[in-house]
RNA sequence: GGGCGCUUAGCUCAGUUGGUUGGAGCGCCUGCCUUACAAGCAGGAGGUCGGUGGUUCGAGCCCACCAGCGCCCA
C-alpha cells in the first residue's frame, strides 16, 4: 500500500483521495437492510442544487459524519442517505439569471425547454456537490443517493398530495398571499422576510362628499390609494365619532368611500384614521372581508399598475408612487410626509418587495398536523438538542398558519390536479387521468403550478427509504435515529418533517433533532453567497487538509452555538494532524522487525501479570479515561468536549510525557521494559487513532494501515470502549509526581536563565518510596529535566551555591555551574512566599469559620485541611530558603 | 409588540447537581534546531467571570433589578 517510507511531515493532499476510493471500493458505507445489528440512520439534509457547498454544509455534514462513523465503529448497522434538493424557486432564479445574461426570458423558450435546461444544470451541480462530499470524507451510502425530483421521490410527493386532499387537509382557494412580483409566484409566510427599513409616512387628505371638511389618513404606500375602498377609524376614537358613516371622495380617482369603524385600527398610528385597500394589504384584506368592501386590484402580479389604476395603468409600482405623490401634492391632497421606520417584507430568494395579492392557491390545513407534532415533542418522543429550541418550536407551532404550497414556477413537482375543459370539473389524482371523471371528456388541463420545495423535503425521512412502497429499508431505518441540521430551517423543514412523518408513517421521523449553529466569518457576519463573503470548503481543504478542517469545525461546535470561522484555528489543528503523524512516525522508526498487532486481551494479560511499568500503565489509564470522555460526549453531541479530550490526551499526555518517558526504554532496544513498552505503544496508538478516526478519517486510516494492525480498515474497526481493567489511580498519582518534579526543575532552571544545554547536578531530599519511584525512570527524568545526576542527600549545605525547588517527590537543590544571582532568586522566592501566604490565609479563614465546619460536607472540609497542610509545608520551606539567601 | 438567548484572559469559546487557587485553543513574552515533529520543545505573564443587590457556611453557576448585544416570530 505504501510506496515510500513515512514522510517527515503529513501531506494531506497525497493521502485523502486514495483512501476515499479505498473505502468506497470496499463498500464500507453501504448499509445492509437485513443485518441483525442495531440500525442507525441519518438522512442527510439535501443541499440545494443551486451551486456548490459552503462552510455551513461542511459544518453540519462533518458533524453528521462524526456521529455516523462513530456509530458504525460501535457496531451499528449504519445508514447515511446522501442526496440533493431541486430547490424550486432558488434554482429557477439561478437559471433565469443565466438566461437573462444571454438576453432570453424563460417565456421566450417555453416551459419544456426551460425544464430541460434545468435538468442539465441539475446534473452539473449534483456532480459538483457529490465530489465535495467525497472530498470531505463523508461516509454516506452512495448506493442510496437521492434527489427530490427523481421518480421515486415524485411518486411519494404525489401520494402525499392526493391523500391529504382526500382527507380534506389540502384545499384550493382564493386568499391573500405573499407574492413576489419578480419571481411571479406566491411564496409562503416563511419565505417572506420582514425587516425594518427607513421610509416615509405620507398623510393624505380625503374630503367628505358633503363638503363638511376632510379626514386625513396616513400611509407608507401611497400608490395603493388608487385601490382604496374605505377609510377606517377605531370605533372608540372620540376624534372621529362625527365622521363615522360619512362618505369621502377618493382623490385622483373620484371614488366614493365609506368611513367605517373597525377595532383593528391603532388609534396611535398616524392620525388614527387609515385608508383601506383590501386587495393590497393583509390586514386591509381582513377588513374588506369583514365589511364586505369591494376589492379593487390596482397592481398586478408583475408589480405593474392595472387598468383599475386609471391613468396610472402600465406604470410600475415605483413609478406610480412618484406620480401619485406628484399629483396629490399638486392638487393639495398631500398634507405632509415624515420619516418613518416601517417593516417591509421581501422575497427570501431575490429580495424584491413582496406584493400582497389575492389569488387562487393550494394550501395545507396545518392545525391538525401541528397538534400531533407538538405532542410528539412534548411527550419526549422527539428530543431537541440543544433543548431550548423546543420552546422556539412550540412557540411557532402554536401560532402556525395554513401553508401555501402552490408556486407559479416551472421547476418543481407539478400539482396533480386537472381541470376539465368541457364541464370545469377538478380532478386530483395519483395517476395522470385520461378523461374527466364527471363528463368523460378528454380535454383535461393539468394545473400549471408546482409545489413548494419544502413539500417534497418534508417527506425526506421516509421518501428516501422507498415509501410509499413497504420496503425493507423503511422497515429497518424508520424512524431515523437523528436529524442533524442548521437551526435556521427548524420551521421550514424540521417541523414539517415531523408533521408529515407523524401523519403518514404514524410515527416520528427521528428521535433526536440536533441543531448546529451558523458559520460566521472572522468579522462575525453570517457567511452567504449574496454577501460575497462565502468561503469554498474545498479551498480551505486544499490549504489545511480535510482532517484539520473537520477537527476545527467539530471542536468549535460547542452547545450548538454559532462558530466563527478562523484560519488560525485551522492552522492550529493542521499542526495537530502533523503531531499525530509524527507520533506514529516515531513508533514506526523504533519498531522492531516483524512487530505484530497487539490485542486488548494481550495488554490486559500484561497488566494482570505485572509486566507493565508505571508509565505504561499510566498511559493505558489515561487512554481509558479519554475514551470514556469521548464516548460520553459524543453521546450528548458535545463535539467540542470530545475533541478537546482527544487533543489534550494525544498531545499533552501521549506525546509530551509518554513518548518522552519511553524514549530511553526504546533506545536501549532491550531490557525488562522494552518489549512491554513497544506493545503498549502499538496498542495505545492503535486505539488513539481509532478514537480520532470519526473526526479525522484520512490521516488515521493512513497511519493505522502503516501500524501493525488486524482488520481491513480503521473505518470498520471497533471503536474503543472504557474497560475497568485499565483504571489505575496509583499509576496516575505516581506519574503526576514525576511530571510535577520535572516541571519544577525546569521552572527553576528557566526562571534563573540557566543554559538549557547544560546538564546539571541535582540534590534531592526525599522519602524512600518517592526515591524508588524516581529511580525507575531516572534516565528519562535526567533527559527531560536536563540533569547529569540526581544525588540523594539527607540535608542541603546551608552555604551552598544552589537553587532550591519543591515538589511532592521531595525538595531539591539544583547546582548551577555559575554563581547564583542571589538578588533574582530572592525576588522569585518573595513572590512565591507572598502567593503561598495569600492562599494559606484564604484556606485558614475558611477552616476557622464554624458554620463552614458544621454545614459543609466532610469531603470538602477534608480537602481544605489537606490543602492547608500542604501550603504550610511549602511556605515554611520557601521562607527558610529566602532567609538563607538574604543572610548570604 | 411577542418569544428565545448572550455578556468569563488580547481573540474565539468551555465551565455539569453551587465546593481546592476559574479552564482550553490561538495570540503575547522569554529561552531553546534536545536525532518523531521549528507545523516543534521548555518556561512565563495575563481574569474584581457586564453592573448592583439578594439567597447560602460557600456564587462564574441560583433569584431580582439594571446596562449592553444578538437571534427568531408578527
Amino acid at each position: 500500500m505504501f510506496a515510500s517510507p513515512i514522510a517527515k511531515a503529513y501531506d494531506a493532499r497525497a493521502t485523502e483521495e486514495r483512501w476515499y476510493r479505498f473505502w468506497e471500493e470496499n463498500g464500507f458505507f453501504i448499509a445492509d437492510n437485513r443485518s441483525p445489528k442495531a440500525p442507525f440512520c441519518i438522512v442527510m439534509p439535501p443541499p440545494n442544487i443551486t451551486g456548490s457547498l459552503h462552510m455551513g454544509h461542511a459544518l453540519t455534514t462533518t458533524l453528521q459524519d462524526v456521529i455516523v462513523r462513530w456509530k458504525r465503529m460501535h457496531g451499528c448497522n449504519t445508514l447515511w442517505v446522501p442526496g440533493t434538493d431541486h430547490a424550486g424557486i432558488a434554482t429557477q432564479n439561478v437559471i433565469e439569471r443565466q438566461l437573462v445574461e444571454k438576453g432570453i426570458h424563460r417565456r421566450d423558450i417555453g416551459r419544456e425547454k426551460f425544464e430541460q435546461i434545468a435538468w442539465e444544470w441539475k446534473e452539473k451541480a449534483e456532480k459538483t456537490i457529490h465530489l465535495q462530499l467525497r472530498r470531505m470524507g463523508f461516509s454516506c451510502d452512495w448506493t442510496r443517493v437521492a434527489f427530490t425530483m427523481e421518480p421515486r421521490m415524485s411518486r411519494a410527493v404525489r401520494e402525499v398530495f392526493v391523500r391529504l386532499y382526500e382527507e380534506g387537509l389540502i384545499y384550493r382557494g382564493e386568499y391573500m398571499v405573499n407574492w413576489c412580483p419578480r419571481c411571479t409566484t406566491a411564496i409562503s409566510d416563511l419565505e417572506a422576510q420582514h425587516e425594518p427599513e427607513q421610509g416615509l409616512l405620507y398623510y393624505l387628505r380625503y374630503p367628505f362628499r358633503d363638503s363638511s371638511g376632510d379626514i386625513t389618513v396616513a400611509t407608507t404606500r401611497p400608490e395603493t390609494m388608487l385601490g382604496d375602498t374605505a377609510v377606517a377609524v377605531h370605533p372608540e376614537d372620540k376624534r372621529y365619532q362625527e365622521a363615522i358613516g360619512k362618505v369621502v371622495i377618493l382623490p385622483l380617482m373620484n371614488r366614493e368611500l365609506p368611513v367605517i369603524t373597525d377595532s383593528f385600527v391603532q388609534k396611535e398610528f398616524g392620525t388614527g384614521a387609515v385608508k383601506v385597500t383590501p386587495a393590497h394589504d393583509p390586514s386591509d384584506y381582513q377588513v374588506g372581508l369583514r365589511h364586505k368592501l369591494p376589492f379593487v386590484q390596482v397592481i398586478d402580479g408583475t408589480g405593474t399598475m392595472t387598468a383599475e389604476a386609471g391613468s396610472y395603468a402600465g406604470l410600475s409600482r415605483e413609478q406610480a408612487r412618484l406620480k401619485v405623490l406628484h399629483d396629490l401634492r399638486e392638487q393639495g391632497f398631500l398634507v405632509k410626509q415624515e420619516v418613518y421606520e416601517l417593516s417591509v417584507a421581501r422575497c427570501q430568494r431575490c429580495g424584491t418587495l413582496i406584493e400582497p395579492l389575492v389569488s387562487t392557491q393550494w394550501f395545507v390545513k396545518i392545525a391538525p398536523l401541528a397538534e400531533l407534532a407538538i405532542e410528539a415533542v412534548q411527550s419526549g418522543r422527539i428530543q431537541f438538542i440543544p433543548s431550548n429550541y423546543e420552546k422556539i418550536y412550540f412557540e411557532w407551532m402554536r401560532n402556525i398558519h395554513d401553508w401555501c404550497v402552490s408556486r407559479q414556477l416551472w421547476w418543481g413537482h407539478r400539482i396533480p390536479a386537472w381541470y376539465c375543459g368541457t364541464c370545469g370539473y377538478m380532478l386530483v389524482s395519483k395517476r395522470d387521468p385520461e378523461r374527466c371523471a364527471q363528463c368523460g371528456a378528454a380535454a383535461l388541463q393539468q394545473d400549471p403550478d408546482v409545489l413548494d420545495t419544502w413539500f417534497s423535503s418534508a417527506l425526506w425521512p421516509f421518501s428516501t427509504l422507498g415509501w410509499p412502497e413497504k420496503t425493507r429499508d423503511l422497515e429497518m431505518f424508520y424512524p431515523n435515529t437523528v436529524m442533524m441540521t442548521g437551526f435556521d430551517i427548524i420551521f421550514f423543514w424540521v417541523a414539517r418533517m415531523i408533521m408529515m412523518g407523524l401523519h403518514f408513517m404514524k410515527d416520528v421521523p427521528f428521535r433526536t433533532v440536533f441543531l448546529n449553529g451558523l458559520v460566521r466569518n472572522e468579522q462575525k457576519q453570517k457567511m452567504s453567497k449574496s454577501k460575497g463573503n462565502a468561503v469554498d470548503p474545498l479551498e480551505i481543504i486544499d490549504q489545511y487538509g480535510t482532517d484539520a478542517v473537520r477537527f476545527t469545525l467539530s471542536v468549535m461546535s460547542g452547545s450548538g452555538s454559532d462558530i466563527v470561522f478562523s484560519t488560525d484555528r485551522m492552522i492550529g489543528y493542521r499542526a495537530f494532524a502533523n503531531k499525530i503523524w509524527n507520533a506514529v512516525r516515531f513508533l514506526l522508526l523504533n519498531l522492531p522487525e516483524g512487530a505484530s498487532p497487539v490485542s486488548q486481551e494481550e495488554i490486559k494479560r500484561m497488566i494482570t501479570d505485572g509486566s507493565l511499568s508505571t508509565v505504561n500503565r499510566w498511559i493505558l489509564h489515561r487512554l481509558n479515561v479519554t475514551v470514556g470522555q469521548v464516548n460520553e460526549n459524543l453521546e450528548k453531541y458535545r463535539f467540542d468536549e470530545a475533541c478537546n479530550a482527544l487533543y489534550h490526551f494525544f498531545w499533552h499526555e501521549l506525546c509530551d510525557w509518554y513518548l518522552e518517558l519511553s524514549k530511553p526504554v526504546l533506545n536501549a532496544r532491550s531490557g525488562i521494559d522494552y518489549e512491554p513498552t513497544v506493545k503498549t505503544m502499538i496498542f495505545t496508538l492503535d486505539m488513539s487513532l481509532r478514537a480520532l478516526h470519526p473526526i479525522m478519517p484520512f490521516i488515521t486510516e493512513d497511519l493505522w494501515q502503516r501500524l501493525p494492525h488486524d482488520g481491513t480498515a480503521i473505518s470498520v474497526a471497533t471503536y474503543p470502549e472504557t474497560d475497568a481493567a485499565f483504571g489505575d489511580p496509583r499509576a496516575e498519582e505516581d506519574l503526576s509526581q514525576i511530571a510535577e518534579f520535572v516541571t519544577a526543575v525546569r521552572t527553576v532552571r528557566s526562571e534563573n536563565n540557566l543554559d538549557p544545554s547544560r546538564r546539571l547536578v541535582l540534590q534531592l531530599v526525599a522519602g524512600e518510596q518517592e526515591r524508588r519511584n524516581l529511580e525507575r525512570y531516572k534516565p528519562a527524568i535526567l533527559a527531560l529535566a536536563r540533569l547529569s545526576e540526581i544525588r540523594p542527600v539527607n540535608a542541603f549545605k546551608e552555604d551552598g551555591n544552589h537553587l532550591k525547588g519543591f515538589s511532592r517527590l521531595g525538595q531539591f537543590a539544583l547546582i548551577p555551574e555559575t554563581a547564583v544571582d542571589l538578588h533574582a532568586e530572592a525576588q522569585r522566592l518573595r513572590k512565591e512566599v507572598a502567593r503561598l501566604n495569600a492562599e494559606l490565609e484564604q484556606q485558614s479563614k475558611k477552616l476557622l469559620n464554624q458554620e463552614f465546619l458544621q454545614k459543609a460536607p466532610q469531603m470538602v472540609i477534608d480537602l481544605a485541611k489537606q490543602k492547608q497542610t500542604e501550603l504550610l509545608e511549602r511556605l515554611e520551606k520557601a521562607s527558610a530558603e529566602l532567609r538563607r539567601l538574604e543572610s548570604r
